[in-house]
DNA sequence: AAAAGAACCTTGCATAACAAGGTAGCTTGC
DNA sequence: GCAAGCTACCTTGTTATGCAAGGTTCTTTT
């Protein structure tokens, strides 16, 4: 059942994964698609999905954002890890600043003229 | 000047503003649109605008989450008044409970296992 | 051989933000 | 008496993303 509830979430998620990937791979120096797709589908109340995440590490590296690199390995198919550039260090710091104003926002909005818990 | 951030700021506020709107009119028990308007857009950090507010309040009505009344005023145009329906009420719970786990799952991608920075 | 899993990718659709328009009522200045 | 400016509402067209639902290939286990 579609009930609306279900539409929205899916427009609050968007953005928010491409936030969460170029953090990943800053916090790991490199990783692979299929690490950062088992992180992020796991990761609880995120929700995310493969079908969500190879496509935009397709763009992300189209952007200029991130870099790969195929590498063969030991128990299965070759693995295609990914870098960030020196672009997307930049890119990750201006979204941090602007989700933390955002969220700011939305906080104050909810609770005008409280000061933080 | 569009390079990519831009865009990514306007898919990121996507469903955002369906939340603060229900928040506001719940904070508010009766609001009109202009007044949302005035108060989302001089928001500092949500970025707001006119031509996202009205159709989106057109589609959270045809949705059954607020139901509006018009009142003439006695400086200028005769305004819509909105209000939450229960629907919309319980909506609102939904909606805080989603985007609490959401912003949870952010922070601890960005800072895995370590509360502080 | 078959099954299961690792690892990658694509197509097509639904949806919200928003730029850029528009209409109309009321007030103020000249 | 009329132009400007504010209040207050609304619409159209474009665009990008999430994601369901598929697919392919390689390897290991049963």
């Amino acid at each position: 059942m579609s009930d609306g509830f279900d539409n929205w979430t899916v427009q609050l998620r968007k953005g928010i994964l491409e936030f969460c990937v170029l953090s990943s791979i800053a916090g790991e120096e490199e990783s692979y698609g299929y690490e950062l797709v088992k992180k992020l589908v796991n990761a609880p109340g995120l929700d995310a999905s493969e079908g969500s995440i190879y496509p935009l590490l397709s763009r992300m590296r189209k952007q200029g954002l991130i870099q790969s690199r195929l590498e063969e390995s030991d128990a299965g198919p070759a693995r295609k890890y990914y870098r960030l550039t020196a672009a997307g260090k930049a890119r990750g710091l201006a979204m941090q600043s602007y989700y933390d104003g955002l969220t700011d926002a939305v906080q104050t909005l909810r609770s005008p003229s409280k000061p933080k818990k």
